[in-house]
Order: C-alpha cells, then sequence, then structure tokens
DNA sequence: AATCGCAACAACCGCAGGGAC
DNA sequence: GGTCCCTGCGGTTGTTGCGAT
C-alpha cells in the first residue's frame, strides 16, 4: 500500500504565512532546492512536500515575473498553445519568469474567452464558422480565416482537409515552413547538466538563466524536430 | 452599507514518469 | 522484472477581491 504523498493530520493546508514562506525561502537558500518530500520537516514547516515545492516554484522563486501579462506574451501564449496544446510546463518554459501555473490561470481566464469572443476555439485555435467573424485582434491574420495563428500547422492542415502524414516529405515540411512563419527553435538539454533533479522532458532542458525571451518572430518550427519530438502534436495536424 | 455575482489567482489532488532498490 | 518512492504536470477547487445592484 502506498503511502499518501502527506500525513493528513498536522500539516497546514490552504493559504501560506508570511511566517511559512519565510521559512520557506530562508531554507532553499541555505539548502537549494530538491528533496521536497524531507524539506517540510527540515525548514520546520507543517506543509507536505508538495505544498512547498509549489509555492517555492509559483510564487517564492527569486525570478518569478509578477504582474499582467505584455500583449507580446498574450500573443506567443496563443500560438505556443496552438502548437503544444494544454502543456503548460512547456509554454511557461518560453515564457521567461513565467509558471505553468499562472500561464494556466491566465489562459483559462482571459485568454480563452479572447478566443472566444473573437468567435475562435480556444481548444483547436479554428474558426468556428457559426459565430462572428470579426477577426481585427491582433493575433489575427486577414488571410487566413482558419486559424488565430498566421499560417500555423491548423491551418495548414485545414486547408489540404485531413493531410498526410506530416513529415511525409521534406518538400513538405519546407512549404509548411515557409507557411507557418512561426518559428520555434526547440534547444536540447546540456549534457553536462549538474541539476539531477531537473525534469528531462526536450522542452524543459534549459535553466531559466539560459532562456532567451522568444517572440513570434525569434521562434522556429522545424516540422521534423515537431514531429518526432513531441507525438501528441500529430493532434494538430 | 450590505450582499450578490463574477473574475482572478493560489493551492490542492490525482496521476504518470522515471529512477532506485 | 517488480515495487516503491519522489517529483512534476495538468485539472480542478477554494478563496479572495472587486464591481454592480
Amino acid at each position: 500500500m502506498r503511502k499518501p504523498c502527506c500525513d493528513k493530520d498536522g500539516t497546514n493546508k490552504g493559504a501560506w504565512s508570511k511566517h511559512e514562506d519565510q521559512k520557506l525561502i530562508d531554507y532553499i537558500t541555505t539548502h537549494g532546492e530538491g528533496c521536497w518530500r524531507s524539506l517540510p520537516k527540515a525548514a520546520g514547516l507543517h506543509r507536505c512536500g508538495k505544498s512547498c515545492r509549489l509555492r517555492w516554484i509559483n510564487y517564492l522563486r527569486p525570478d518569478i515575473k509578477r504582474g499582467n501579462f505584455g500583449e507580446d506574451e498574450e500573443d506567443l501564449i496563443i500560438k505556443l498553445h496552438a502548437l503544444l496544446g494544454n502543456r503548460w510546463s512547456l509554454i511557461a518554459g518560453r515564457l521567461p519568469g513565467r509558471t505553468d501555473n499562472e500561464v494556466k490561470n491566465y489562459w483559462n481566464s482571459h485568454l480563452r474567452k479572447k478566443l472566444i469572443n473573437l468567435g475562435i476555439d480556444p481548444n483547436n485555435h479554428k474558426v468556428n464558422r457559426s459565430q462572428n467573424h470579426d477577426h481585427s485582434a491582433t493575433t489575427t491574420h486577414p488571410h487566413n480565416s482558419h486559424n488565430i495563428i498566421s499560417g500555423s500547422i491548423n491551418a495548414h492542415a485545414s486547408n489540404s482537409d485531413e493531410t498526410s502524414a506530416a513529415a511525409s516529405s521534406d518538400n513538405n515540411n519546407h512549404n509548411r515552413k515557409q507557411l507557418i512563419n512561426l518559428d520555434l527553435t526547440i534547444a536540447f538539454p546540456y549534457s553536462d547538466h549538474n541539476d539531477h533533479h531537473h525534469d528531462h522532458h526536450p522542452l524543459k532542458e534549459t535553466e531559466p538563466q539560459n532562456k532567451e525571451p522568444l517572440n513570434s518572430m525569434e521562434m522556429e518550427v522545424s516540422s521534423n524536430n515537431i514531429y518526432t519530438t513531441f507525438p501528441t502534436l500529430i493532434l494538430f495536424r
């Protein structure tokens, strides 16, 4: 029988107090991140490790960027969501200082509605033809009536009506890349990475200090990379 | 001034992946 | 190879703040 992640008795839940925050900050500043399960006891916190980790990652980390999302960030989230779906950690990984929780919340509370108001299905980023066709938003291109992203993979697929296998030909990929106008360079992990607690996902390779802020112009979608690295992206064909 | 409804955000929960034993 | 443990992720819920009535 597997033990629960934390004892239900004796652990605090709900909002964190300033005192708890300070304890967590002090401990991590001294000992570094990791070993979340044993951290609460060592730090003198009556919280489960999960809760500590979440609090640190989503709120206390010094590199957290607080405040409203800029238009460029909004744009980037929408574009990345079209590519990656609800992979919030991956999306947040390309937005320096933003957390997956923050991006997820922002999507659910703002961007989702924004797309719906534009007559765009936030799930597949396709225009809902039964709704209004006022596409005056900055994220919408007049030349592409199918998708909020200019020449996105979705748009490409919708134009080709059940397109054949995504990686079927280099020529096809080249054409797509030209159509997409959305670049997403995927860097790979440093082999000499010291952090043995890091996530090994191919898009989570870069540490915050290595992340370059990307905007839509800098992103590079290599179709080969996309389709071979992220099987779930096949969904967006 | 009170209260109601909604939006925003913080936090929790369950699950899955991966490493260690 | 199987099991356990730790960690991270994504969905969901709870709480708080604010505007409308």
